[in-house]
DNA sequence: AATGAATGAGGTTTCATTCAT
DNA sequence: AATGAATGAAACCTCATTCAT
């Protein structure tokens, strides 16, 4: 038998992508994302069960990739300040570094297709980060509200903002990195 | 001639609505939507010029929706602080009473259709507005930053407690709302 | 709006039963009978459900074809030898007149669509012939043996030599339909 | 060189014919046949040349199993009518021991394929009874008719006794079988 | 011998849209 | 205005088969 050819499955997750990106779930197609693959549509069935269980494994495996990213440079030492910071400069550098990633996940955590996968909701993104606002709470130097409050503005401004500059509406900028990581500080410290 | 039938028009847009939230872009047809809405395919191109007129129209009509709600008991001479927190708590009211339309435009505005038929970014959402933020930004209430900040602070977290809610995740809680609301503040004050 | 065009539904039909009889179960397809039939294969979805529906209905139809012709000239007061005699000259007879019916109607009953589709076994063909054998058996010129029994004898030998002549194994023959019902009569007479 | 593995010949063997029953020719297919038989679908073609070589081999051989155990216990010196009701016995018997087998050989003997492939007609499973039916003729204990007559009074009725107790219309009885020996046996006795 | 990978061809069905009434 | 009929195009997916190991 030969091998499983993991270019091929890496074309087929890379022409999916970069598809949803271009036109959209609505027009997104198996045999679009074959021809740009450069592989059969029946290829793809070796690879997949079926269109939802790509969408599905490609989602988690993005996920993956940008949990990972977002708590680089970060231990249980690292100050809770300190952290917060680099964590909204690291979701910033992968939305900017992987445009595509970072469409494909806003336009599929938006979609109905998350529940009716349980994929889980957005939050077992911050699983990694759960520990450190804890313990900034405990310090008392984070705002004694729910978690889930704490790491949205941690993760949605900065989003917007990722995504401002990818529509030009803003140019990339440090100034302006540095104001929305301060307006999000204030909204979570004590 | 005869008339156009308001009722028919409305049928079809509350079909496509809830259909968008159910099953998503990639799973609406016009049949299915003819079928809920208890017409026939054909009468939609009575009303709409084919699927993306139809879909940009009701686009736009909802952000409408939104937008008027937003604003809501507001006027020039309200202070900003309090108008700061009234138009969150527009927000949130508008979002829960009206759960479809809440994610239907959610989903919409992550989707490159709206690149596609140009119907503007989120900013233009916010147009009644801007002279509030100017108006906050001279009376140094308001951190002299990009308007769009000051705007994404008052719009996402609130968005996301009300997906929140929506989800299951929290219960509806006034206590949470405020919460969310003081730490916004916190983030776009002086 | 337009008619539903008779012809086109009979198109299908008649496609269907030719392919069936030319190449069986396992090759034919829609597009090949909307093809033969000179329509779109959508065309075939606004007639019927799907395949299986489509297959379903046109075997209740053909059996109801041949259970008319089955008792046709024959009443209550028609004697139990002549009617038994008569029913077995109208199945050669719509057996060799209708040879794509007939063909259509073996593949089908030894199908295992047939019970997942839940069309009755073939018993409900001879439903008006059940009061005919009561008569005779109550009249003692019928064996007192179980309605199934007397209907095999009837049914199925005078069908294997129609499928003989088709087969161009035997040639058509009064003679030999003759010897058929003789025997068939001696099976079932008391 | 390995041998062929018999095991693995039978088991695609049975899985195709198991299949075959459940859910008819139109849906079986290579890929099911070979997670069935729990081998991969390109072992199938190490064993037969093709999905028509295979069904037709098939079909060859299970016939011959029939036909082996129809003229079980019957000699040259058996008399005509009593090897006549073994042929019945031994018909019942296989017919409800291998249900599979049995509703394998309906489905094929009714299906196009017989012809393409030219696996001869039914006839041909009778080979061995030819003479016994020439004895039985030449005796004046059977009807001075076509062998072919003769045979199908002995095929069909049983069979179709068979079919009735395998659906659950009739349960097994020995009274049935004797009865319908009995009618087979009027039929074709001179 | 045995098999997972790979695929072109084709399967069934639904699509968005137009037509005729 | 409203709609059932009709359809070419395209959707998702499976097919029988071959290839490379």
């Amino acid at each position: 038998m030969r091998h499983k050819d993991d270019n091929k499955n890496e074309a087929i997750t890379q022409a999916t992508i970069e598809l949803l990106n271009e036109v959209g779930f609505s027009e997104i197609s198996m045999s679009k994302i074959a021809k740009r693959a450069k592989v059969s549509a029946a290829t793809i069935y070796v690879y997949f069960e079926n269109k939802e269980d790509m969408l599905g494994k490609m989602y988690l495996n993005v996920k993956e990739k940008l949990s990972q990213r977002m708590s680089h440079g970060i231990n249980e030492s690292t100050p809770v300040k300190l952290a917060f910071e680099l964590i909204m400069r690291n979701l910033m550098a992968f939305n900017l570094d992987n445009k595509a990633y970072f469409m494909f996940l806003e336009q599929f955590s938006t979609s109905p297709l998350i529940d009716k996968l349980q994929l889980g909701g957005s939050v077992s993104l911050f699983n990694p980060l759960f520990e450190l606002v804890e313990k900034g709470r405990t310090e008392k130097i984070l705002k004694p509200v729910n978690t889930l409050f704490i790491l949205s503005f941690c993760y949605f401004p900065i989003t917007q903002l990722a995504k401002a500059c990818i529509n030009g509406q803003l140019e990339i900028n440090e100034k302006y990195l540095n104001e929305v990581i301060q307006m999000s500080w204030d909204a979570v410290k004590a």
